[in-house]
DNA sequence: CGCATTTGACCAGCGC
DNA sequence: GCGCTGGTCAAATGCG
């Protein structure tokens, strides 16, 4: 099993700033303070997900230091932010740390994970994530998936399965199949958007983080919690505690590995501080 | 018992 | 129209 939560979160808030950039590209000043409206409310409403934490600050900073700016410098601020984040190379050093660190499941022990050859690239609205792996190797991107359905091919001992976001507000899938040419390959094809982690990505404003949580919009989901559970690992049950360590993490304090590797892939700087490194 | 997975059925799109 | 294929549905089944 390998950890791709942090490519899964980087395919998201790519295609969530482009999404939104050509929203923006055609889009009225109201139109604009309309969306922007309506993701502060999401933000509001799912102010979930510490992973995002230390892109708060950035966030927060860009935003404090033009206190006149119009939503549409928010905004270009907020995919600045984005875009500065992590590259491909990012993603790749990321992967090698991930493979690399301590087993920590029964699943991660049982597969092999090889980096010889993976490839991410983005057709349409879909993005392909091809990799090598070796054994019971499987495609836990962090995400919670449930699978619906499951395709046997001909003359294919590799059936192609087909998984949907279990948030019922998220419209993202992915399919997981093996190569034809490599049995050993997987391909991965993820579709659509984790809103529900990409939202919140997104905008973190100050007034955001200033106004007070409506109690009454805020219901507390069986599965929002086991998503950032998901995304925070096994040490998910420390939600605020993680959340902290994931702030502090950002102005030089020691986080715990699950939640450096994500930070090091949208903050490359901060491996500077990791501990594992020095 | 509740939830996730399995799996055959069903549907739509496409080429012939 | 027919057959093939990809994608989805939903009842059955498994599992903790």
């Amino acid at each position: 099993m390998v950890d791709f939560s942090a490519i899964s979160e980087k395919v998201v808030m790519e295609e969530s700033a482009l999404m939104a950039a050509s929203y923006w590209s055609d889009g009225s000043s109201s139109e604009e303070d309309d969306l922007l409206r309506e993701l502060l409310d999401y933000h509001n409403y799912h102010n979930e997900s510490p992973a995002f934490s230390s892109n708060n600050i950035e966030a927060n900073t860009a935003v404090r230091s033009s206190s006149s700016a119009s939503s549409s410098t928010i905004f270009n601020s907020l995919l600045s932010n984005i875009f500065s984040g992590p590259t491909i190379s990012d993603i790749e050093n990321a992967l090698s740390f991930t493979n690399h660190k301590p087993q920590h499941s029964q699943d991660f022990s049982l597969s092999r994970v090889s980096i010889l050859e993976r490839g991410l690239c983005k057709t349409e609205n879909k993005y392909t994530l091809k990799m090598k792996c070796f054994g019971n190797g499987t495609s836990d991107d962090g995400y919670k998936w449930r699978k619906y359905g499951q395709k046997s091919i001909k003359n294919s001992p590799n059936p192609r399965s087909y998984y949907r976001c279990t948030n019922p507000m998220c419209n993202a899938k992915k399919q997981v199949e093996r190569c034809n040419e490599d049995p050993d390959t997987l391909i991965i094809t993820y579709e659509g958007l984790h809103f529900h982690f990409s939202y919140p990505y997104l905008l973190m404003t100050t007034e955001a983080h200033e106004s007070p949580l409506p109690p009454t919009k805020r219901p507390k989901t069986n599965t929002s919690i086991s998503e950032t559970q998901a995304h925070q690992g096994p040490n998910a049950q420390q939600s605020d505690k993680v959340q902290v360590q994931a702030q502090d993490i950002s102005v030089g304090s020691q986080g715990l590995l699950e939640d450096m590797v994500p930070l090091m892939i949208r903050n490359p700087t901060i491996r500077s501080i990791n501990p594992l490194q020095s």
